[in-house]
Order: C-alpha cells, then structure tokens, then sequence
DNA sequence: GCCCTTTGACCTGGT
DNA sequence: CACCAGGTCAAAGGG
C-alpha cells in the first residue's frame, strides 16, 4: 500500500504543543521548488477540498498521484479550518509521517515551487525544476523579476541568464552529477544513492535539457509565445501515456486533449535542422482560434519542448473526463508513472500554457495562466487567479521509485504550502548534506544544493510552475507577520494534536540549503537555532521551533 | 463521415 | 536571386 500524506506548511506558531524545528529538517531548495514548478497537468475539480484530495489519495491505500497539476488550492487563511485540508489519520502518529516517505517536508518558509516559494530541502529533491524552469520561457520571462532565480537552477550553466540567451543547451546529466558531487561531498551522513543521472548519463546529456530561449530577455513580455520546454521522460511517457495508465478507458481523443485540456490538430512536422527531434506543429481545433503549439519530441517520442505561440479565445474545453469521477484526477502528469522516468534527469515537463478558463480545471493551468500572463503582465495574473494555488511536481530521482510529490502552495500566502507524497520509498534515504552536522558549515552558497527538497529524499520536479513573482514576496514580506500566522496553517487533525509540517521535516536534512548561505555566509538557521532545534527534537522527537526568526532571515536572503 | 495524423510540397522570411 | 530553414497546406490514409 502505498502512503501518501500530504503536509500543510504552516505556522508552527500556531501550535507550539506540537511543531517541529523545521528548520532543522527542512532542507528543500529553492531551486527545487523554483523548478519543479509546473507541469501542468492534473486538474482536480475547483470545488474539491484539498482535503477531499489528499484523502483520495491517501484512501485506499492506491496510489492516485496523477502527476496532474492540482487543482485550485483552496487554501485559505486561518479562517479556513486547517483540518479540511491536511489531516493525519487516525493511528498515524507523527513519527511515523516522519519515517514514511508520505512526509512531507516542507518547511514553513518554503516558496512553492510553483510560486518560488522557498524549499528547504537540502536534500536531494531532484530539481529537475531547474530544467524545467529553464523550460518554462514563459514563466521566466514572467517573472524576470523573480528574485529567487538565481537558485533555480543549481547547474550554474542553467542560470536565468543563460535562459535569456537564445538557444541555450545545458547538458544537465554532467552538471546533475556535479551537483550530486558536490552534495555528496557535503553529505556526512549516509549517501546511499545517486542520482539518476549517474545511472544513465549518457542519456541526460544526450537529451535536450534545454533552454531554447526564443525570446527576448526575461523582462519583454512577448504576448504571442510561450514556450514550456520540456525534458524527456524515460518512459517514452508522455501525459498521454500516463493518462492511459490512469486512465485506461479514456478515449483517444480525450487524452489527445489531456496534455493541457484543449483539442489539438496536427498541421505539420518537420525536422529542425541542428535537432534530431522532430518537431510537430498542432493547432487549436477550436474555430477561430488562432493558437498553435510547436512541440518537440525525442526519438522515443517524449517531448523535449513545447512552444506555444498565441493565446486561445476561449475556454478551455468541457472534458467529459473532467467531469466523471477521474475529474479529480489528474488529467496529465508530468512525471510518468513509471520509474524509468526518474532515470531521466529532465522530466517530462508538461505542455501546458494556455488561458485557464475552465472552471473545471483549475489545477492544470499554471501554465495556461502563465502564458495569459505573458501578456498582461503579473498584475493581471494576480487578478487572474487571486485564490490560485501553484503546484509543482516533484519525484523521486532514484531509480524504480514510485514515490512523487507535489507541492501546493496558496497565492495568499506563499509560504502556506501543502506537499502531498505519493507512493513509499521502496529505497533508503540518501545521505543528507551535510547531514549530521546542521548545515551549519556551509560557508559558501551552494546553490547547486538548492535542489534537495525536503525529507532528503531526491526527486525531480517534472514540471515547473511559475515562480511567483517578486511583487508576491514583496507582499510576503510585508505580511510577514500574518504569513506566520495565516500562511503556516497549522494543520490540525480533528481526532489529533495539531502539527506543523515542520514535524514532518526529516531529520537528516538541514534547513534551506542553499539559499540558505547568502547571507554571511552561514545556513539559514543560525547555529543557535539549529542546537535549539537539536536539542528539541532530541527530547522530543518533536521540537517546537522558532520560526519567526528564521523566517525573517529567510527573507532577508532573498532581499540581499 | 468525422476527426486526426502523416507527409510531401509549397510558402515565407532571412541571409 | 539563390539558398536555406522554418512554418503551413492539403491530400491521403487510418481509427
């Protein structure tokens, strides 16, 4: 059976009894939230609780991650009773989220990675976020201003700028394994497994992790294209493919529709010239609509770009899918289903970037959101979706391993996030950085690091979602106090002792990675903290932390 | 018959 | 003007 939890970011504050020192275990980076960012791909019915989800997916012990986006979050302010979107079931006790892949870590101030909110996982949560940001034209010319993009990417070839160039290639198997070096290097603790990319390296670099960037600098909002890049999944697995997996009896055409909810004609397909990969040429069979999309695919038939040029007119189409039970299943993931799909560094980033107009799929459209926003701008955006939530996939780098995540955060409050774990580690935890010894001696930013999301366990985030915004952290900031409060839902079973997702935090891991370091050149949590935190979660096995402070130092970071 | 993919030819823009 | 490459058209074929 697999276990699959979910965790609501929240204020330990709330719920001094019971909060973790999530610092101490939070070690999410920012590049993993950054990039994981977006794959489109699941919508859940709007009206459904995040609750309703989460026991969906935890229910019956079947596995319902459908890499889809999520849909909306519905998370609301502490008005909203906690309990109706994160609940532990009875009989499960908090040690035991936090020895169960299900755990979700995610520290309190992390930014979604949808959002850019700040994952603290040192560990190594694939950031395949990276790639996909770098994917994401549209989301990075969005949010150029995005603050935490340096941290993206952990590969520092996959930095922004090297996004803005045109045409840029990273070949993010050998950096990957950099990466990994390096993390390696850090990890004091155990270190049991590698990544993905060590296992097939050949086929990372081989493949188009790639940052075609068409456009202009991030800053130019170019209103007619978004381009979602995309990296190749091994499984051949395409949404399509994992729509049929979940969704065996959906007919053709409607998983033709599943990659991002609306129909699609194929015009064209030509060979480019300096790429294996064919590009095909699809236009929206909605009359009058003059979107198109470009997609690339590898020559096992993943897709490696997507370029969406124009925006569609209208709504996205009524699926009957949506609106049957599967509705609250994802439509389209961004990760296969199958574990070869972590062997490939890139996920499958979601094709994806159409007008969200549709009621019905809310989560799907980060994308689709983004690309609306490409051209109105972030003020619109923010208009567009003011209850948006942003979600981010995440899954398991190790190879064979079923377990995904995904993040979910509220536009509300970008540090209130929900990470739902789907499927259980059939593998050990990898060594932590600098596991053991509380981050504490990191004196260099490692940004390469960031992408460790929590619990130390590596996953790849197949689709980025779009970082927020920095008028969001500026606005983050200047609620600060309220975020502690409202942002950091203390999640509260009815039956049980309200937790934070600090609780979940896994122990090996230290808090934000990363990041972390920018400022004087130390972790995130200052020393003092990290013993109290020690201290704490040694008598307890659950600390209570104080997270004002290290929330503010959070943000300073990522103001300096 | 509808809708879609395939695919070679054609068109268009840049050099 | 020729060449090249990307993009599009449209006939043919399949489910």
């Amino acid at each position: 059976m697999a276990s699959s939890g979910g965790s609501l970011e929240t204020s330990a504050n709330s719920h001094p009894n019971f909060s973790f020192s999530s610092s101490q275990y939070m070690t999410s980076s920012f590049t993993d939230l950054l990039s994981g960012d977006n794959q489109e791909e699941d919508r859940v019915s709007v009206s459904r609780g995040l609750g309703d989800r989460i026991a969906e997916r935890t229910g019956a012990g079947v596995p319902k991650f459908k890499s889809i986006p999520p849909p909306l979050l519905p998370i609301s302010p502490p008005s909203a009773s906690p309990s109706s979107y994160f609940a532990i079931p009875p009989g499960l006790s908090p040690a035991e989220l936090l020895d169960s892949p299900v755990l979700l870590s995610s520290s309190n101030i992390l930014p979604s990675p949808t959002t850019g909110s700040f994952p603290t996982n040192s560990f190594n949560w694939r950031g395949n976020s990276g790639g996909f940001q770098q994917g994401v034209k549209q989301e990075v010319r969005n949010y150029s201003d995005f603050s935490f993009q340096p941290q993206i990417r952990p590969l520092p070839s996959s930095s922004l700028s090297n996004f803005q160039s045109s045409k840029t290639t990273t070949s993010m198997g050998g950096n990957y394994q950099g990466q990994q070096q390096q993390q390696q290097n850090q990890q004091q603790q155990q270190q049991p497994w590698n990544f993905q990319a060590s296992a097939k390296p050949n086929g990372y670099s081989d493949r188009k992790n790639v940052v075609k960037s068409e456009f202009a600098p991030l800053q130019s909002f170019s209103p007619e294209i978004s381009t979602l890049q995309t990296n190749t999944q091994s499984n051949g697995g395409h949404q399509s493919d994992y729509n049929q997996y979940t969704q065996p009896t959906q007919t053709l055409r409607e998983q033709r529709r599943s990659e991002d909810g609306y129909n699609w004609r194929k015009y064209g397909q030509k060979q480019v010239k300096g790429s294996e990969n064919p590009r095909s040429y699809y236009k929206c069979t909605f009359p009058n609509c003059p979107t198109k999309k470009k997609v690339e695919r590898s020559l096992d038939g993943q897709i490696t770009e997507i370029v969406y040029k124009g925006s569609h007119n209208h709504p996205k189409p009524q699926s009957t899918r949506r609106s049957s039970s599967q509705s609250s299943q994802p439509i389209q993931s961004s990760v296969a289903p199958t574990p070869e799909v972590s062997d490939h560094f890139g996920s499958t980033q979601m094709e994806s970037a159409t007008p969200e107009n549709s009621s019905l799929s809310v989560g799907d459209d980060d994308f689709d959101r983004s690309s609306q926003r490409s051209k109105s701008g972030c003020d619109e955006l923010e208009e567009e979706e003011p209850e948006a939530k942003r979600w981010s996939y995440y899954k398991c780098t190790s190879t064979n391993c079923p377990v995904r995540k995904h993040v979910e955060r509220a536009s509300h409050d970008l540090r209130a996030v929900i990470t739902t774990y789907e499927g259980k580690h059939n593998h050990d935890v990898p060594a932590a950085r600098g596991s053991g010894s509380h981050a504490v001696n990191r004196s260099v930013p490692d940004h390469n690091n960031s992408n460790n999301s929590n619990n130390n366990y590596n996953y790849l985030a197949p689709v980025p979602l779009r970082p927020i915004p920095t008028s969001n952290h500026s606005d983050h900031m200047d609620n600060n106090n309220n975020t502690a409060r409202n942002g950091r839902m203390s999640m509260t079973s009815e039956a049980q002792a309200p937790f934070t997702l600090e609780m979940l935090d896994s122990p090996g891991s230290f808090g934000f990675s990363g990041f972390g370091n920018s400022r004087g050149g130390g972790s995130y949590m200052n020393q003092q903290q990290q013993q109290q935190q020690q201290q704490q979660h040694s008598d307890n096995g659950f600390s209570k932390t104080k997270e004002e402070p290290r929330e503010d130092m959070f943000l300073e970071s990522f103001l300096y």
